[in-house]
DNA sequence: GGGGAGAGATGCCGC
DNA sequence: GCGGCATTTCTCCCC
């Protein structure tokens, strides 16, 4: 049932009552459910939070995950995990959202002033994305490819759980010196250099080795971070993350000559 | 217009040349959009991506940000940055939604089998969200009551950019000894322990100093981080991030006496 | 379930 | 813009 606000006539609002009864079939139903409303938004978990009257497009899952949006930003500005339970709840004159994930102790309280819109359908999607271009990628593709990390080197293995710890890839330099490569797909900081500082202790104390060479591959480098590495005596080596679609486009190159 | 599928009797399918001109005309309104579809979505950009054919869930806000949702789990499995142009085209009889970031490179191909539902609204909302238990809730509320961190402690600073780099909470302990307390509002881990390292490392290089205290304030920290931690000489504290519901509830109870 | 680390991380703040 | 860092990070993988 659409009806007209009162203060901006321009504004179509629908019956809140229609609107919960909709909601509580299509809930019991595992429909995924979408509306549009003006509300207020309280959270109380791992944190507290209080978001003030606003229109916000909110998204519940069929595994019950809440998704709430504002109408800027890529993140939501408020959510619930998976299996949470929601009810809407009368007080006094006023409808509530009230969302509880018991098992975390998160709680959720949406007072709902007026609801735009609302749909639900129930999605069927068995898919999983592919991902290329990854951290991964980048150690795979050095590992075939060693010569991007330097002459000579010669890899022992990508595995991120070697016993040594989770290293990207490591194996011998020209010299026969172990050398530790940690990749990163972005800009290598501060964080990264700790991180490759960390895995040489590690492989120096587990092999009882005086010297042992740490290395970080990535599109660039901050020049604080840059600094610290040096100042260890570790180096960086400018890569990319490898791309199919590049890889393909590389090869159709190739094969023009 | 609604049909029913071929295949499916019972799933209503909606003329997909009537939701591109309504797409086109909400767009142009700069509406929130949400409509739910079977898809095919490649994604190419700082990475790429590719997701077989299913149903998915589509938000378009305002700012021509794109989210798009499986029927499962919290994040979004494709998504395109506000700012990003998009088109609904026609590839012989395939209808595809276009996503273009050129200031960012990023690309994205929806090829469109059938559409649920589709709704929009034009959502008014200034508000800002208001959290808190943060990390630095954390660091005022010991730099308020230093009984927090140790007896006898005196916090000399709690503001994050010192020219010593960003640092929680500094002050110094019952023997004037300098202390750095780095706070995680979670469960500390390797990576906390090596931060604190860096802070330390830094104000001892600063002030020239010999000696300088570290300190982990977290609700807990993991085996290896600790035995790290106290392997450099470094403390660990067990602290919570403050909420204000319970201090309210605290401050309650104190009444009572 | 916890630990450890990546992510197309995003968002915030300061320089 | 970049840098440094928190996040109700989320997600994945392994133990």
């Amino acid at each position: 049932m659409l009806l007209k606000h009162q203060l901006f006539p321009d504004i179509m609002v629908l019956r809140i009552n229609d609107f919960a009864a909709w909601f509580r079939k299509a809930l019991n139903r595992s429909q995924a459910i979408v509306f549009s409303c003006n509300c207020t938004i309280s959270y109380n978990g791992r944190a507290e939070s209080h978001l003030s009257k606003g229109d916000r497009i909110f998204l519940i899952k069929p595994d019950k995950t809440l998704i709430i949006h504002q109408p800027e930003g890529s993140s939501p500005v408020n959510y619930m995990k998976p299996g949470t339970e929601h009810k809407i709840v009368m007080n006094g004159k006023q409808h509530y959202l009230v969302s509880s994930n018991n098992a975390l102790k998160e709680y959720m309280e949406i007072l709902l002033n007026n609801v735009h819109f609302y749909n639900s359908c129930s999605p069927s999607d068995g898919q999983k994305i592919t991902l290329q271009g990854t951290e991964k990628d980048m150690s795979d593709h050095m590992y075939q490819n060693p010569e991007l990390v330097e002459q000579g080197f010669k890899p022992l293995s990508r595995e991120e759980h070697t016993k040594y710890g989770f290293i990207d890839l490591f194996g011998l330099d020209r010299q026969g010196t172990l050398l530790v490569v940690e990749c990163k797909r972005y800009n290598a900081d501060l964080a990264a250099v700790t991180q490759l500082r960390r895995y040489v202790e590690r492989v120096k104390k587990s092999k009882n080795l005086k010297r042992v060479r740490g290395m970080i591959a990535a599109p660039k480098i901050s020049a604080n971070a840059l600094r610290m590495l040096t100042d260890w005596g570790y180096s960086f080596r400018r890569v990319h993350p490898p791309k199919r679609l590049k890889r393909a486009l590389d090869q159709k190159k190739l094969g023009e000559f």
